[in-house]
DNA sequence: GCGACAG
DNA sequence: ATCTTGTCGC
């Protein structure tokens, strides 16, 4: 059941924190990728969570699964997590494959007591997982090279959480971070493979193309 | 105290 | 996240 308050969640992060699985290198050639994303409804109080997963070498869709739901707590930043996780649960609940890694819409451990979206779901599935955030959450760069592939790296407190990755040629850099079971350098070479044609991964796009048709179905 | 703040 | 008009470029 989700966190009933600020305060709960915030504990139930200092406990899976430690679980995080930092040893790397995690897949560099997996067979599958998996994308979640989640769409909401206007009113906000109905979403859509999909899980699509693609062949990592061709990246065709071989398995997706979608959820409709409500969000299981309210938007806190940092606390993020607890609003889908509930939904993207269910929703990989019913793959009928057991993915090789998860990008994550949204950070790993570029969060405040590095412990993002990517790393719970990492932590709760056992899966491999990285982040793929569209805007930062906390850290400072440096702008990264003009081209894709150009990257530096994002720093917060000290220590490098992420990295700050251009995916094409002169578009805006995306935030790629460490979930679980997954070393950065991986994590950053995945979201290229992903990445032959737009800013965001395939996976993302497929995953967020996928809870948008529905809800929109949904709705009427 | 004030601003910032994944989706 | 979602709403929203026009605009630039392939």
């Amino acid at each position: 059941m989700p966190p009933g308050s600020v305060a709960e969640a915030l504990r139930v992060q200092d406990k899976l924190r430690p679980l995080v699985d930092l040893a790397g290198p995690g897949p560099t050639a997996p067979a599958t990728v998996a994308g979640l994303d989640v769409a909401y409804a206007e009113s906000g109080d109905r979403l859509a969570a999909a899980v699509t997963v693609l062949d990592a070498r061709t990246l065709a869709v071989v398995d997706s699964a979608v959820t409709v739901g409500r969000p299981a707590f309210d938007y806190v930043p940092g606390l993020f997590a607890f609003r889908e996780l509930p939904a993207l649960l269910d929703a990989l609940d019913r793959l009928t494959v057991r993915p090789d890694l998860l990008v994550c819409d949204g950070h790993g451990l570029a969060h405040p007591r590095r412990f993002g979206l990517a790393c719970h779901l990492g932590v709760v599935t056992g899966l491999p997982a990285i982040g793929v955030g569209k805007t930062p959450l906390v850290g400072e760069w440096d702008e990264p090279g003009p081209r894709r592939g150009g990257w530096s790296p994002l720093r917060d407190g000290g220590e490098v959480v992420g990295r700050v990755l251009r995916t094409r040629d002169g578009v805006k850099p995306v935030f790629v971070s460490v979930g679980h079971r997954m070393s950065l350098a991986n994590a950053a070479d995945r979201v290229l493979a992903l990445t032959p044609r737009y800013r965001l991964p395939e996976t993302t796009r497929t995953a967020d193309r996928l809870c948008r048709d529905v809800l929109a179905a949904a709705s009427g």
